[in-house]
DNA sequence: CTTTTAACACCTAGGTGTAAAATT
DNA sequence: AATTTTACACCTAGGTGTTAAAAG
């Protein structure tokens, strides 16, 4: 039953929002397929460990804490979901992303209108218009307990701050420069809504008892 | 330019809500008169020391971070504001409460009733209507950038925990223990809104560089 | 002289990976 | 054997009164 931020955060930048329209933005975490995955080591690899069904959950909403705001304000600033708490306890009552261990996930970013006709700070659910939705291929990830791939737990201590105390100055920083080379989102992710589509360009993203998918 | 918490904070318990209507809780401090005070220590009283004309300055609102919320959740929980934090920095961008150091003021709660026809999460003064306010007599505090009254550093060190490191676990006890005897407010404030006046039962508040008014 | 500012040691509060223990 | 939980040392982040220096 832990809960632990997801890290690295979702980073984004919006465009073609109207500046003065009222906005919320939002993310959840949904399943990228129905199948649960075993690493295995000597060959650096995920391979598939049976099925799930995730047909009857419901992923939940965590909204950006600046929501609302106007579309000036949120395409001014990178917007940073770096509060996101990640859990494994499908009783959680402290409104945090319930994921299922050894799964494969994948990020969405919500841009929601603001309209009087739902109650705007208490939303639970997406409402059925007014909202765009957007994911980015790279920011898919695999949850873990404990992390399998020294690589992703090299990147996780040099790039945290509140893993400070696991650094060592010495020689390790090598090892992660080669990873961050092939570490695809270094930017902030970017939104466009007059493309109306999905515009990646890297940033960061991924997940706390979590280590990215490839081997 | 400091800024600091307001301690002790305002806590208050809210009663007389419509249990499914939404409604947001926020509070200013505004000024008691328009003098200026300075202290005399051998008598331990606040003195009379200069005329200031508040009547330009909106105060500004601090609106509880769990605001909006239901009547019914308001009313099941103490609404604590320990967040607030005020300054002496008129021209302070972090929207925290601006107030002149020697000067007298009183902190007013305000329950707003959540309606459509404003911004309901940009509010930065209060709406005409649909709104209750409420002050205490007791919560009267005076400004100050250093202690002059070393009872209330005291009463602060004691009750604060972020002054943990300067507690004294000695004899300084007793002198404590007179002082909150006098102090007034110890239990949360009551605002009733059946009655729609302020029914106070002590609690606490005042503020942080900041004494009580007595001596 | 009175009042304010800034650096400081000392706290609270909470986010890390680790390693051992517990669970399945 | 694989996975999860827990206690832990070590951090970041930020709230205290104190003190000396600065400002008025």
């Amino acid at each position: 039953s832990a809960r632990r931020r997801m890290f690295p955060s979702v980073r984004v930048k919006v465009k073609g929002l109207e500046p003065l329209k009222q906005y919320y933005i939002a993310i959840d975490v949904v399943p990228v397929d129905s199948k649960r995955y075993r690493y295995v080591y000597h060959s650096s690899q995920w391979m598939v460990a049976g099925n799930t069904d995730h047909s009857c959950i419901t992923p939940r909403l965590y909204i950006h804490p600046d929501s609302p705001c106007s579309g000036e304000t949120w395409m001014r600033q990178i917007i940073s979901f770096d509060r996101v708490k990640l859990t494994n306890n499908e009783m959680d009552d402290k409104g945090h992303i319930i994921l299922q261990s050894m799964h494969k996930y994948k990020p969405r970013v919500h841009v929601i209108a603001q309209d009087s006709r739902f109650d705007l700070a208490q939303i639970q659910s997406l409402p059925a218009e007014g909202v765009q939705s957007f994911s980015f291929q790279e920011t898919e990830f695999t949850t873990v307990t404990a992390y399998q791939n020294q690589q992703i737990t090299k990147l996780k201590i040099d790039r945290n701050p509140f893993a400070k105390g696991f650094r060592d100055p010495g020689r390790n920083r090598g090892v992660l420069d080669g990873l961050l080379e092939t570490y695809p989102w270094r930017s902030p992710l970017a939104l466009d809504f007059k493309a109306f589509g999905a515009d990646s360009q890297g940033g960061s993203s991924s997940s706390s008892p979590v280590t990215s998918s490839g081997g």
